[in-house]
DNA sequence: AACTCGGGGCG
DNA sequence: CGCCCAGAGTT
């Protein structure tokens, strides 16, 4: 269990709500008590800013006024009112929920959580959020800004971005509800995230709960929320082959599972440690295809990043000095002007790109 | 646990 | 322009 300084956190609580009931922005949701109309809204507010959304919202209430209205849309008028706003499963899911409403809970929002986290796309900020705001429950909506706001008062050093640590975060926050309030206690939290402990250069100076702050105090504020620096992508040296017969190339599938799996490429592969790139090209071609090549000149050299790789491919044209390859249903000679027919990997995709030449 | 989905703001 | 933002579902 996390260790917060109790004291500190009531009195924060206190002080965030009062903040919130003098400073709230008006925003049209805040207008309404329709748990539908606020669940919409905290749906399009995943990942989207507050000014980005209010058109979507509006337009999208009165196209679909209620759960009902929205279940017996037509899927393509829903994406239509969602176009732009991206992250389109959230809309999909936002029809298929209000559908089971419809089925299960003859049309109207359900008020626990349980039953709201069994919709698709509700997950536990939105399952939150809906009830503490549409239903007064005093429940913990823990979105990025009470990240933020939680991890600086509190100097709390867990990374976000583990699954395990939304549950420390939700207690601290269920701890500092004002009893009743939660309804205005959750939004003046990511009030406050959004308009003053932002990520950058957050404005301390106009901070309401500034004094029970434990970043501000020690000047680390910046240094919150802790998470996990996605690690660069791992570079690769990849090798790739030209090999020709009269205008034809020699192409193949890539295994069913894995990387890129069933698209096709030009043979070759990574380059191991201790080896050259010549050496890695003439292994690979060794070991796949039974031939043995000789790498004549570079073609060409592709740089592609993947979420998790980086390769910088060589390719090279290649004679094959001792061997026939085994063509079959994954291994093919295909002429110049055929291979768009072929679906590539964007890495292999910029090397045909670049055979113009040889038609 | 790692990856995917998108558009927008910021430096 | 690249980097950051960070909910929910999928695998």
């Amino acid at each position: 269990m996390i260790e917060f300084d109790r004291k500190a956190a009531r009195t924060a609580g206190l002080g965030l709500l009062a903040w919130y009931e003098a400073n709230k922005r008006d925003l049209p949701w805040r207008r309404l008590r329709d748990p539908y109309a606020i669940w919409v809204s905290e749906t399009m507010l995943q990942q989207t800013r507050v000014e980005t959304v209010i058109p979507y919202w509006e337009r999208w209430l009165t196209l679909f006024p209620t759960v009902e209205a929205l279940a017996q849309a037509l899927e393509s008028d829903v994406l239509k009112a969602w176009e732009g706003l991206g992250y389109y499963s959230r809309a999909r899911n936002l029809q298929k929920a209000a559908q089971a409403v419809c089925e299960r809970h003859a049309g109207v929002v359900p008020d626990t959580l349980d039953e709201m986290r069994a919709l698709p796309g509700v997950g536990p900020y939105t399952a939150g959020a809906v009830l503490s705001i549409a239903y007064d429950r005093d429940v913990p909506a823990v979105d990025g800004n009470v990240f933020r706001v939680l991890s600086r008062l509190f100097l709390i050093e867990e990374d976000i971005m583990k699954p395990k640590s939304r549950k420390t975060f939700e207690s601290i926050a269920a701890y500092m509800i004002p009893e009743g309030r939660a309804a205005s206690f959750n939004q003046g939290l990511m009030e406050l995230g959004a308009t003053v402990c932002i990520p950058k250069n957050p404005r301390c100076h106009n901070c309401p709960v500034q004094e029970t702050c434990m970043a501000f105090a020690e000047g680390v504020q910046e240094e919150f929320p802790v998470k996990e620096k996605k690690k660069p992508p791992r570079p690769v040296d990849m090798t790739a082959a030209l090999l020709r017969d009269g205008d034809q190339l020699l192409i193949r599938r890539r295994p069913d599972t894995g990387l890129l799996a069933g698209l096709w490429e030009f043979p070759g592969g990574e380059r191991a440690e201790g080896e050259t790139l010549e050496q890695a090209l003439v292994r690979h071609l060794q070991e796949a295809h039974g031939i043995t090549v000789q790498p004549e000149s570079l073609f060409a050299t592709v740089e592609h990043t993947f979420s998790h790789l980086h390769w910088t491919m060589r390719v090279y044209d290649c004679a094959i000095v001792e061997g026939t390859v085994r063509v079959s249903e994954d291994v093919r000679w295909v002429p110049v002007d055929k291979l768009e027919d072929y679906a590539f990997p964007v890495a292999h995709g910029k090397i045909v790109k670049q055979l113009g030449g040889l038609l």
